[in-house]
DNA sequence: AATATAAACTAACGGGTGTTAGCATTGATT
DNA sequence: AATCAATGCTAACACCCGTTAGTTTATATT
């Protein structure tokens, strides 16, 4: 009879999350059957159920776990006392490493969202159109202050974000350039182009 | 009896991709039926089949579209004498402009590509990875000129294809901003962080 | 050792999928 | 009007899907 593992002190829970991401990133959440996503973690796919309600709770926990931490992240970065640029600079260097670091997880986040159901998608959503709302007012005053040319804060926002989020051409490549010459040209023509 | 319908001189075919252009965008190639594209089209989904030959052609259809019109505009742009940072203005302003007018499209072929069968997935993603070949040496040739600052030209396609794209976030939106500022703001930002 | 709990298994449910075969209807051609 | 071609329809195929219910096995507790 098999068992579920995982890393050291991860519940089972998180396991087939884990699991999960990596399926999805692989083959869209569609495309990945729970019978597939068993395979993967070991078991049988009505075992699953013992440990998650349904395959939507995995995507549930994936998106707002990605999104609770790059919130998290902005409010510190907001009430830090740093210049406008260097806000910026320190939340495009956030994005990067979220793409280095937690890779699958973002991916999913960004393309399978559609598929979260009422009311987790509204709120998702609202929570994306919220925060980028907050990076146009942080670019809004950077522009009044002159630190940042005159752009559309929309625009610039919409720039920079999906700019990182195609980092995920490069994770599919062969990386013949590293994450820190990757994430160093990035932060140079995004944070330089406002100026 | 029910009865395909389309754009004058469309063929029934070509009612039936344009039809599934706009499904597969709302709602994701894999969870798109052929039933649900039967009821767009105004037949029955077995009726589709007098006109394609399987659902994954459609996909084909608009992923090798979208392909041959960017590589058709790129070969035209590298064929005329303009400097090089004109060059990646114009090339930018055909994609948006992609972005624009064929939306839908433009989004399948970025998001659902994984779905195309092999040969096509192959050679669907070496063209896109000799596309951006062809465009790093553009760049590459700009910063030989000193028309283009010192930056990975990989970076740089990679920064400036996945901006574009982000133009999905504007067409879902409410479009506060006009395509024209949109357009001129996307251009500022991406050619003059390239200087 | 006995009992309780956790968790894996099997079987099945109710629904959906892409696609084919053969028939019926419509429109074009002679 | 008769015939042919195009195209829409019905019915069905073989398969897959997410998930539940009940049973069995493994582990923990007493």
């Amino acid at each position: 009879m098999a068992k579920i593992r995982g890393k050291k002190n991860s519940t089972k829970k998180e396991v087939i999350i884990e699991k999960a991401s990596k399926l999805f990133k692989e083959k869209g959440f569609g495309a990945s059957s729970m019978r597939d996503l068993a395979v993967h973690v070991g078991v049988e796919a009505a075992s699953l159920y013992n440990h998650i309600q349904s395959k939507s709770e995995i995507l549930q926990a994936i998106c707002f776990k990605v999104a609770n931490e790059f919130i998290s992240h902005l409010d510190a970065v907001e009430a830090s006392k740093e210049p406008v640029l260097k806000k910026i600079e320190m939340i495009i260097r956030f994005h990067i490493r979220m793409m280095m670091e937690q890779y699958e997880y973002v991916y999913i986040s960004d393309h399978e969202w559609r598929h979260l159901p009422e009311p987790y998608l509204s709120n998702f959503l609202n929570q994306r159109r919220s925060y980028r709302k907050s990076l146009a007012d942080l670019i809004e005053d950077g522009i009044s202050k002159g630190e940042i040319k005159k752009i559309e804060p929309y625009v610039a926002v919409l720039i920079i974000l999906s700019a990182i989020s195609g980092i995920e051409s490069w994770q599919r490549s062969r990386k013949q350039i590293s994450a820190e010459v990757l994430e160093e040209n990035m932060v140079k023509y995004l944070v330089e182009g406002l100026k």
